[in-house]
DNA sequence: CTGTTAGCGCGTTCAT
DNA sequence: ATGAACGCGCTAACAG
C-alpha cells in the first residue's frame, strides 16, 4: 500500500518545472537543449533542482511535433522467424542507440498486405525514415505523399525504386557456394528456395548458382525446387519428390538451400526420414549460418548480418540529414564455412 | 527523374484539408474520428476527395499529444537472441494488432544498464504501458515519476513490484522435466543455468528441480551448474568441469538445461568433443523448445510463448483502460516433447 | 542572461 | 450541421 493505490498523477509538464524552479519555460527548454553558456549558474542549479523534485522527463512527442523531427526510424521486417532478421537487428539497434535514433520495428510475418499496413502506419507516426527488409512493398506504398521518407532497403531490392540497398553479395556467395559443390565432385545439385519469386536476393542467388553450373554443361546436372513454408501440405510434396530424387539419383544429391529456414526444414525433414546420419546421404548446403548449423554439420555462407543492420541505419542517417547522392549499393561479401555435410 | 528530384515536401496537414474541401478544421477531425452521423453526405464526400487528394494521414503525435494517449507500449526484452523472446514476440504483436496499439521494441541485450535506459526512453515517449522482461529492473525503474506507468512481467517477477506478471508455470515444468529423467533412471543429473541469480523464473525452476529430487535423497544425484554465455573464458572452464564429471560419473549423466541458449551451448560442446552419437553418452532435457531440438533429438519442455505475449497485452490493456484489480499471476503450462536422447 | 509570444497538428468545448 | 477559438508540451523567434 506504498504508492501503488490511485490513478497515477500526469507525468510534470516543462510547465511545472518552471513553476517549480520560478522561471520561465524558455529557460527550462534552454537547459534541456544544453544551452548552458546561456544560463547563470544559479538558474542552473535551481532547474536541475526542479527536474530533480519533479523527476521531470520532456515529452519526446511533443519536442517532435515542434522540431518537425522525432528520431524515429521504422524498421520493417518480412520474416522476425528466420534468425537472419534478428541478427540484422542487432546491428540496427547498435547503430541507432549510437546516432541517436529509436527504432520501430515492425513485423509482416510474410504477408504482403501487412507490410502496406505497417508502412502505412509508420509514416503515420512520422518516422524520419525505414528501414526495409519487404516480401512485396511496391514502389508507390514507399512514395507515400508524393515526396516518401527516405528508404533503406536491406537484402532486397524494390523493382523501380531507386533506394540505398544493402545486403550479401547474392550473386559472389552463391557462386562460391555453387563452385564448392562442385570442387567437391557433386554431380547432382538442387537449388531449394521459397516461392517468393520477387524477392531480388532470391532470383540473384538462384541466377548465380545456374550460371556457374552452365560452364558444366553435361557433366553436372543442376535444377530449381521449390519449397513452399507456409504452405505444410505443398512442402510436404516437395520433400517426397525430393526423397525420390535422392534415392534413385546416381550421385550422393548435394541440396543447395538459398536461406536458413528452408535449410531448416530439409534437414528437420532428411533427419526424420533417414535417421541421423542423413548428411552421409544428403550434401547440405546453406546461405545463413543458423545456430544449429554446427551442430548439424551444414556447410554454410554465412552474412555479415550485422554489419548489415549496421550499415543500413548509417545510410539512413546520411539521407535524414540531407544527403542528395544517388541511391547506392553496399554489398558486402558473405563466408563460406564448411562442413561435414558437403564432404566427401 | 519522375518525383525524387528535390527535398521531400511536408506532409498535409488537417489545415491543409480543410482549405482543399473548402471547409473548417473541426470537420475534418470529426470525419476522422468517425462522427459520421454528424456531417452532411455532401461534405462528407468532399472531406474523402480532398483526403485522397492530398493523400493526408492524421499526424499520430499530434494527436497523441491532444488525446493524452498515443497507443503506443513498450515491449522491453531482456535477450532477442533467445528464440523464446522472438515467439512471445510474435503474440503480442498479434495482440498489439488486434486492440489497436503499436509495439515499441527495445533489446537491452542482457545489460541491466540498457534496460534502465530503454525504460527511460520509452516514458520519455509517452508509451501507455510496456511489457517487461529484463534482468535486473528494479522497482523505482518502473515507476518513475512516482505514478509510473502499466506494466505486466513476462517470464518473470521483479522485487518488491507487484504488477501482473504472465510466464511459465515454473514449479510444474521443472519437476515434471526432472520426474522425466528419474522415470527413465538417471541418478547423476546436473541443473545448468546462466548466472542471473536476481531473474525469477531461474530460481523457480531450479528451486523445483531440487525439491523434486529431494525426495530421492541418496539415490539419486543433482547439483546446480552455472554456465556464463557471456565469458567465454567462464564458459568453457564449466563445460571442461562437465567433461570430468560425464567421464567418471558412476552413470549415464542426465543434464537439465534451465533455456535454449543453455541448451544450445551444450549441444554445441558435447557435439564437438564426443561426436554426433553425444546424446548415447549424455541425455540432454530443456526448458524451450528451439527449432533445432528435433534435428538434435533434444527432449524438451516447450513454453506457450505466444499465448504468453498475447495474454501480456490483454493484462496490460486492462490496466491502461483503467483497471485496478490487484496484481494478477498468470501461469500457463509447459509441456514435456519426449525425445531420443533421454532414451535409456 | 531572461521572459513573452506564437505556433507545431490536432481534438474539443462552445457558440452559431 | 458547422466553425472559431483554445490548449496539449514544447521550441523558436523576438524583446527586454
Amino acid at each position: 500500500m506504498s504508492g501503488s493505490s490511485a490513478g497515477r498523477q500526469r507525468p510534470a509538464t516543462i510547465s511545472d518545472v518552471a513553476r517549480e524552479a520560478g522561471t520561465g519555460k524558455t529557460s527550462i527548454s534552454r537547459y534541456l537543449n544544453g544551452e548552458m553558456s546561456v544560463l547563470s549558474a544559479d538558474m542552473r542549479t535551481r532547474i536541475a533542482a526542479a527536474i530533480e523534485r519533479l523527476d521531470y522527463q520532456p515529452n519526446q512527442m511533443a519536442r517532435g511535433l515542434k522540431r518537425g523531427r522525432n528520431r524515429l526510424i521504422g524498421m520493417l521486417l518480412a520474416d522476425l522467424t528466420n534468425p537472419y532478421s534478428v541478427e540484422v537487428l542487432q546491428g540496427v539497434e547498435a547503430a541507432c542507440s549510437a546516432l541517436g535514433y529509436m527504432p520501430l520495428i515492425c513485423h509482416a510475418a510474410n504477408e504482403v498486405e501487412m507490410e502496406r499496413r505497417f508502412l502505412q502506419l509508420l509514416t503515420t507516426y512520422r518516422v524520419e525514415g525505414v528501414i526495409v527488409n519487404a516480401l512485396g512493398v511496391s514502389e508507390d506504398t514507399l512514395r507515400p505523399a508524393g515526396g516518401g521518407i527516405p528508404a533503406v532497403l536491406v537484402d532486397r531490392t524494390v523493382e523501380g525504386l531507386a533506394a540505398d540497398m544493402v545486403g550479401l553479395d547474392n550473386i559472389d556467395a552463391a557462386t562460391r557456394g555453387t563452385q564448392h559443390l562442385l570442387e567437391r565432385g557433386f554431380t547432382e545439385i538442387r537449388f531449394v528456395v521459397q516461392p517468393y519469386e520477387q524477392v531480388s536476393s532470391r532470383r540473384l542467388r538462384e541466377a548465380a548458382f545456374h550460371e556457374t553450373l552452365g560452364r558444366f554443361a553435361g557433366e553436372v546436372h543442376g535444377e530449381t525446387m521449390v519449397l513452399d513454408l507456409a504452405d505444410n501440405a505443398s512442402a510436404e510434396h516437395t520433400l517426397v519428390t525430393l526423397d525420390r530424387t535422392i534415392d534413385t539419383a546416381s550421385d550422393r544429391l548435394a541440396l543447395f538451400a538459398a536461406n536458413a529456414p528452408v535449410a531448416l526444414r530439409i534437414a528437420l525433414h532428411l533427419n526424420q526420414r533417414l535417421g541421423p546420419r542423413w548428411t552421409e546421404r544428403v550434401a547440405l548446403l546453406s546461405v545463413d549460418d543458423p545456430e544449429w548449423a554446427e551442430l548439424a554439420g551444414v556447410t554454410a555462407i554465412r552474412q555479415p548480418t550485422y554489419a548489415i543492420g549496421y550499415r543500413a541505419v548509417e545510410f539512413l542517417h546520411e539521407r535524414i540529414e540531407g544527403g542528395n547522392a544517388p541511391a547506392r549499393d553496399c554489398l558486402l561479401p558473405g563466408e563460406l564455412i564448411v562442413r561435414a555435410s558437403t564432404a566427401r
